[in-house]
DNA sequence: ATTGTTGTCGGGAACGATTGCGTGAATATT
DNA sequence: AATATTCACGCAATCGTTCCCGACAACAAT
């Protein structure tokens, strides 16, 4: 720290030896007679003396820290992923930075340029809902820097991803809805640039071909900012009720999205609300206390994250270069919350 | 990064001149010809060269980089708060380092360490549920770590602190269900050893005084693990359940406790759920789609956020030691969420 | 012509740790 | 007894950067 940060010097001089042969000790280098070691080992214990990391960052060039980028950690989904990296990072001797991009492109920028410049040894990331281009991750991972994506992936960066299955995961919503015989059924989801979006619309519109419903692009609600402006959503809300087939029932694609909207018809039409039906994607561990209840798609959160960050750290020992990278598929859970009572 | 990595010794290389002229010029040296500045800083831009921060931080002994250490991220307290340090961190040119105890002393412990060995130039920590001894955090403050507690707090530790007006807090959420007409009032809370578990103790019991209803101990009930282990919610859920005077209202110290305590009430007794009336402290952004509705508390945790971090860049960035510290004192805010409809 | 300034720049130590190589002594080998 | 081997340790370079001391011009002042 600090203060009084002790060193592999303070010890040298206190005990007559070389910085060397104190490195060597504490290390177990074969070089040095137990005795030393034991003397040295035992000094260093009772002065608390740790090693620099920073000075073995600087040395070895790599700072057995990893660094995560998602959007927002107020969300459940991911505030348990990271939950899940965190549980391996720590056995593998590994520590993180989670950085947060506000679902904005230049934020996210922003902090991966700072992750990397502060030599994180890999990354963990899931992509903005503004991210279209990403190039300049591109770069960083020709570079050479240990990339895993997660959650929200790109096809543009050839690495290990791990995703849930999203489509099915929408289909199983979708049938649900279906099945109890909805047939107006509204599909809420956020920038249409994400891996997410259209892995969920397809989804959904598998499960409407199956039960032969027509599609109808009028039920599909894009909100770019996914749920961070409730405005968006808001005018969403506005322009499915105002159909002259009003939807008797919604299907959200992002956690945010339901809770806006439900926010969204509390206050535009609060009558409509003991009718209409409701599935989404959720990691909400509240949703099932909601009135009306949400059924809830849940993906293996912590689980994607241990897997994420278990590819991530395979990737960074790996003595040769990897060339050959898996996308994992996780199986999401449909949680079917009925009405209290 | 790891690859390519480019050094000052480059551009000293390829322009022929020496490392500290290249040094000096890029940071505005007055040593240094304008013209030679304009040839190393335009050399500079175009291969894309960057100051190594792990380098700097090991001459400078100070890593720009501030830890943060709150029990969990996936509560919107917490989230809210760390959005707002983050705000003013990276205006400030800091970033920061998150971690988690999980309401665990011994991860604390280990994520306090693990900060302070990595050099980060200050903390800035809310304090877990079983975190009585703070010896090891005194410690490291008094070997001159900087830090600020916000949140959970402790009186052993002479620094600044940032924390809600608990105890006003507790005491309208109280006064609130009196005014409704409660008098069997059941007050849930965390740890006792918590500041927070205190001072929201005392406002229940203040408002009580004053409509000169009398405290029974039986309504009270610690959770010593804060909501993160259901059965005690629903060990404490049946025990109130099962007193002769049933309490008819609840007042929650944490937002995990009145989540959990709901569930509880779900799984053991459904036929409750009309009757009661919820208050609790929460900054979750959904509560008011509940069945039955909860009467929120709310923290202004971006405002404290920002305001321990202030506090703590400040301590970090003066020049002689700082001996006089401030409690800031914020004021909560009750929302009142009527039924649905 | 000598000394003093000023303007530009380089040499090299330092931050804390690791590590290849060298060295001297003790012991083993022939 | 001479040489080889092993043991135990020190020296110094290295990582990328900053910064204290010079150094060496060119020029002004004496």
């Amino acid at each position: 720290m600090r203060f009084n940060t002790v060193t592999i010097k303070d010890i040298a001089k206190a005990l007559g030896l070389s910085t060397s042969t104190i490195s060597r000790a504490l290390r177990g280098g074969y070089e040095i007679s137990e005795e030393t070691k034991k003397i040295v080992t035992a000094y260093a214990e009772k002065i608390n003396y740790h090693p620099n990391p920073i000075a073995l960052s600087l040395k070895e060039r790599r700072s057995y820290s990893i660094g995560i980028v998602v959007c927002e950690i107020a969300n459940n989904f991911y505030s348990q992923a990271i939950d899940g990296m965190e549980s391996v990072a720590y056995t593998a001797g590994y520590n993180v930075t989670i950085t947060q991009s506000h679902e904005r492109f230049d934020r996210e920028v922003l902090n991966v340029e700072h992750l990397a410049s502060r030599s994180v040894d890999g990354l963990l990331i899931s992509l903005s809902s503004e991210s279209s281009d990403v190039s300049y991750l591109k770069n960083l991972h020709n570079q050479g820097l240990p990339i895993v994506l997660f959650d929200r992936v790109t096809d543009e960066i050839d690495t290990h991803k791990v995703i849930a299955d999203n489509f099915k995961g929408a289909f199983d919503a979708t049938e649900y809805l279906i099945q109890l015989g909805h047939k107006k059924i509204s599909h809420f989801t956020s920038s249409a640039h994400l891996s997410v979006t259209g892995e969920r619309l397809e989804g959904y519109k598998a499960a409407l071909k199956k039960y032969d419903i027509p599609f109808n692009t009028d039920y599909i609600k894009y909100c770019e900012l996914g749920g961070s402006n409730q405005e968006e959503i808001d005018k969403a809300t506005k322009e499915i009720l105002a159909l002259k087939e009003c939807p008797d029932a919604i299907f959200f694609a992002q956690d945010k999205l339901s809770a806006g909207c439900l926010h969204a018809i509390k206050k535009i039409a609060p009558d409509y609300f003991s009718g209409i039906k409701i599935a989404g994607f959720t990691n909400s561990t509240v949703v099932d206390l909601f009135n009306p209840p949400i059924t809830a798609i849940r993906q293996p959160a912590f689980e994607m994250g241990q897997a994420a960050m278990e590819l991530l750290i395979q990737l960074i020992e790996s003595k040769k270069p990897v060339t050959e990278f898996e996308t994992r598929v996780l199986h999401t859970e449909l949680i079917i919350n009925n009405p209290n009572q």
